[in-house]
Parts: structure tokens; C-alpha cells; sequence
DNA sequence: TTGAAAGCGCTAACAA
DNA sequence: TTGTTAGCGCTTTCAA
């Protein structure tokens, strides 16, 4: 709060002229080493640090880049987040997080306020409205990435994974295991994964046989509350075999009411999940779960959107890329 | 890409000068409603926003603020982020987030990121080295608040736990249930949290006429692996009645060795941690755990954050305080 | 109620 | 190898 510290002033302590500072900042070779380290000597002394606000209007590049996501409590979106923020470590960018919670307005302000910010890329696991605005910030130079979801309408890279195929399988093997009755609890069908992993379910069933009982269908908004929820549901109304829950908070949730209950895993009921993550190797039985590679997707639509934050403008003409990664059915004994 | 839109070229297509623009921009009262309405027409058409960089530039505020934790993949962590980043939403700020990963190099490096970028204040988890550079931003009107931790040697507004106390409480209360042999699985002691919980521990048992026996005491880093290895070793080596493990992902892989060992819990082996989280009343059988009020800390350091942060420059006077938040013991089935 | 113009702190042509 | 200088896009006096 003393002197107003700036380029300027460190050229004068330094007796040179700003240009050369900025050369000394930038790493710029054609500067003679005795001059350099006048100059450096100053920025020590003085604690000097360049105003990157200056620097960013400037070149007009911010060296950030935004990622909205539902929720970092959410044990997948953490990894998600950890992901793409080791890549822009890597790469020297800041990541500017947003919890939009899956609520198309939230998400709106929030690309609002990256597009303010001039972040140089932004990622997100969209709610599927707003394609208007991704398209604007699209054309407008400023490339985006998708993970996990996609918004229909908007041409970009995405990272998913097979959603529909890896629940088909795995309640064909919950089938196979002899299983008939099969209770399910979705997710909300506006969003992608909560759509695609219910397709799954009802393409296994149709393929072997089983007729389709709306009944024992319950939806969910993935959160843990709901699944606490409608598990109970499920148990007090209807008669079933196993339960295919679409994915962790709400696992969670019924796991947690299952074992209230007093119903034994998986004796009185089977359970498969979607996503593995910390605890269905800690309690007993293990959980049966729906692996998805989780981190490989935050660093896959990392490196994409770098990919592009570095070709400069000419990224527009360059196709979408879509990446597909493979989920893995791990068994265990809830099943 | 087309043409480059900024507010000079707002104010060209709505016939006035850029000032006028930019008192509409920032509901500045003295324009009239018609000339109001002709800009605010040119900027929905043009889909002008208004570069932030710039603005920051010459207001010399960024409305964003900084936080180095220590690892977003960490439950605690997560929540804190979440309640930080909740506060900051609703004070207009955006959150750049950092994982310093407990590397005193890393937070300083993320320090000087975050000063670079000006942002209006810091808040942190801190690794209690890096006090000169912590006191210089201080110094230099960036407001900085701890969280969890301290680091001596830096006077700022700090939100913690009584981390010994409440050990302490918790242990005696585990010896009044009749438990003898009391393992402990402790963190890193040059990180306060680690230190300060082992103090506990340590005086519950001198307390109570306990002889500390150093060979039922293992050094972990307050990682997953660290309490899966850690309590692997105490299984082989020692003979113990019951474990406080000093964290929650310590506690999680020190369970998973129980559980995989074929010890019972709490036959063989008591089980007490400190947080509570996810999966504590999931497993079997249900853990007893050390509550912290996680989310009420990020809040909490938050507010005061922000209390300086709108205090302009009159801030660095006001004498830092100090909030500390109680625990609670959940007693449950592990002991 | 509006406009002209200075300047936030920096980078990068261009010139020397 | 170094300096001069024109902006980057905005806000904010000051004057009209």
C-alpha cells in the first residue's frame, strides 16, 4: 500500500525502460545478462509481482479456464474436477470452478461470467438447455468441451461413456444370475445419463424375455436424498429381487435405507450400482458396481479443449472430436 | 470472429459515446430511459458482453477470489470448497480453486498464481510454511483467511476446530468403555490438524493413568494409503483393543484393512475417527467418528473474508479473529 | 443527461 | 540489445 508498484516503476529503480522489464518477465532472449539481472535484482527487492489482469487485456488470452459442474460434493464431479484441474495445472492455466447444480439458469449465468472473464476454454457437464448460448461462445472464438453429458444442438468435443451398453450388460448378468424381478432406480430422463442408463435397463429385460413393470421403476434426481427416498418406496410397495440404482449419491441413499430396513444383501435383495467409488468395498456385502474411468474422462476432455485453447482461432473449422470410453462391470457380492 | 465488439462499437451502433454505454452497463442512474433502452437493444443484438478483464484492469478489484486446499478428492475438503464457493456466489465473486496437495512449494507457487491474477482475497488450508510471502500479501491489501490450519508467524482471520479437545474427550470416553490397548493411526505432526489431535490423544491416556506406549502409535499423511498401510502394520506388530485414526481417508483405508483382515469390529478391534462422513453409518458395523461442522467452517471462514475484503483498504487494521467451532462425538456401533 | 479524454498496467511493433 | 509508443477495453472524472 505504499508506492503504487508497476512495470514502470521497477524500470525506473532498474534504470531501464518497461519494454526490457517485460522482456525480463517474459523470458524474451535478446536481453544482455547484466541488464537482466539488474532487473531482477529490483523485482526481488521490491517483491515486485506482474499484474496478469494488465498482461491478460493485453494478449488477450487469460491463461484460464472455467468448468461448471452439478455439484463438487458429488464424488464423480470431485474427480472430474481434480482431472481437469491437473491438466490446466500442466498446461500453466487456472481452472475457475462452478457448482451450477444442474440448473439450466445457474448454468447460464455462470457461462455468462466465464464469457465476461474471457477464460481462454471452458468444460462442462451441461444441463442439456442453453445449446443458443454454447453455440454463441462457440463461434465467438472461445472453444468448449463436454464431459459426461451432452447438450443436443451443440457441435463440440465430448467425452461420455457407454452408458446405455454398460447398464444392458449388467442387468443381463443380474439376469443371467437368475434374478426376475428388477427394480430400478432412475434418474431424472431430461438428463442424458439418467436417460440412457434406463434404456439400458429396459433393452436388457426386452432381450431376455422380461416384460417391462413400470412399477418398479422409480425416478430419481441423483441425489442422495432421492434415493434414501424412493428405496423406501420401493420396499414398502412393491416385491422385487434386486435393485439397479443409476448412480452413486443415490446408491448412497438406498443403500443406506436397505440396511435400516433390515432386508439382507443380498438374501433378500440383490444391489447394482452405477460408479464405484469409496465405500461399496467397505460394507458388507461389497457392492456389484458399474465402473466408469472417471479421472481418464476429466484428463480425455482436458487435453481436447487444450487442444484447441492452443490452435488459436483456427479451431472453429476443426471437426468435434467424440470420445467413448468403456465402463467396467465389477462383481462382488451384493449380486 | 467477425468484427471485433467491444464497447466503442456499442456505442457507435446505439449513436452514443462510450461513457453512456457504460453507465447503462453498470445501472448508473442519470440516463435517460430512452437512451437506455437504445443501448440495452444493441447489446441483445449484438450479444455484447462486457470484457471483465478491462474492467478489472481499471476498477483494480476482480470480484474473484482465491482458495488452495489441500485436495478436492478429500471429502473435507470438498464440502469446504463447496461452502466457500457457495458464499463467494452469493457476494458475486467467482472462485479460482487450487489443489496445493500439502506441498509447501505448490502453495506458494499458487500464491504467487492467485496475487498475479489480483484477486480480492485468499482463503486456505494452510501447510504453516510460506508466512513471509502469506504476510507480504497481507501487508499489500489482499485479505487472507485460514481455514483448519494456521501458520504460525501469519496474524489473519482463521476458522478451526478444538481438534484437541475434542480427541481428547473422545479417547476418554473410549477408556471409560473399558478399552485398554489404544492404537492411533496419527497425521504428519508439522501439520497442526495431525499434531494437535495426537496431543489429545495423549493427554486423554495420561489423564486417565495410561502409559503412552509409543509402539501403538503409527505416522501417517493423512491419505487412503497411508491408513491401509498403517494399519496393516499395527495388525501384524501390535496387540491393540481398539483404533483412533485420525482422519477420514486414513480412516477409510484403515477400515478396509480391517475389514479385509477378518477382524471384528468391535470384537477384536474398537473402531473411532475423527470426521464423519459418507460411509460411517453404511458399513457394519456403524462407526463412531468425531464430527466436524465442515461446511459451517467454510462458510464461516468465508464471511470473514469477504467482511475485509468490503472493507477496502481500512481492513488491514481491524485485529484478525479467531473462530473456533466445536465438535461432536457420534457414538455409534464401532466401539 | 451526455460526451471527451485520461489512464488502469502491460505487451509488442517499430525504430534506433 | 534497448527504448518509444500505441493500444488492449473499460471506468470515471470533468466539463458541457
Amino acid at each position: 500500500m505504499t508506492k503504487k508498484l508497476n512495470i514502470d516503476e521497477v524500470a525506473k529503480l532498474a534504470g531501464v525502460s518497461t519494454a526490457t522489464v517485460s522482456r525480463v518477465l517474459n523470458d524474451y532472449t535478446f536481453v544482455k545478462e547484466s541488464t537482466r539481472n539488474r532487473v531482477l535484482q529490483v523485482i526481488k527487492e521490491t517483491q515486485y509481482r506482474v499484474n496478469a489482469v494488465a498482461r491478460n487485456l493485453r494478449r488477450r488470452k487469460t491463461l484460464s479456464i472455467g468448468m461448471i459442474i452439478s455439484n463438487v460434493l458429488s464424488s464423480f464431479y470431485s474427480v472430474l474436477a481434480k482431472a481437469v484441474e491437473d491438466v490446466a495445472i500442466r498446461n500453466n492455466y487456472s481452472t475457475i470452478l462452478c457448482n451450477g447444480g444442474d440448473s439450466a439458469e445457474k448454468e447460464r449465468k455462470y457461462l455468462k461470467v466465464l464469457h465476461e472473464n474471457r477464460v481462454d476454454g471452458i468444460i462442462l457437464s451441461p444441463t442439456g438447455k442453453n445449446a443458443d448460448y454454447l453455440n454463441f461462445l462457440i463461434s465467438s472464438g472461445i472453444p468448449v468441451a463436454f464431459i459426461d453429458r451432452i447438450t443436443q444442438g451443440v457441435e463440440c468435443d465430448c467425452v461420455l461413456v457407454n452408458n446405455r451398453e454398460a447398464t444392458r450388460r449388467a442387468i443381463e448378468f443380474v439376469i443371467d444370475r437368475g434374478y426376475k424381478k428388477i427394480g430400478c432406480i432412475a434418474g431424472p430422463m431430461d438428463r442424458m445419463t439418467g436417460a440412457e442408463r434406463l434404456k439400458g435397463y429396459m433393452e436388457a429385460l426386452s432381450g431376455r424375455g422380461i416384460i417391462f413393470d413400470e412399477r418398479l421403476v422409480k425416478y430419481g434426481d441423483f441425489s442422495y436424498e432421492s434415493g434414501r427416498k424412493l428405496m423406501g418406496e420401493i420396499i414398502e410397495t412393491v416385491q422385487i429381487d434386486v435393485v439397479f440404482v443409476a448412480n452413486y449419491d443415490m446408491a448412497t441413499g438406498a443403500f443406506q435405507t436397505i440396511k435400516e430396513s433390515g432386508c439382507e444383501i443380498p438374501g433378500d435383495i440383490g444391489f447394482l450400482m452405477f460408479d464405484d467409488s469409496v465405500w461399496t468395498t467397505l460394507v458388507t456385502p461389497t457392492v456389484t458396481a458399474i465402473s466408469q474411468p472417471v479421472y481418464i474422462m476429466g484428463t480425455t476432455a482436458a487435453d481436447l479443449l487444450f487442444k484447441r485453447i492452443f490452435n488459436g482461432s483456427n479451431y472453429v473449422e476443426q471437426k468435434p472430436v467424440k470420445v467413448v470410453l468403456e465402463t467396467e462391470l465389477i462383481v462382488r457380492e451384493s449380486i
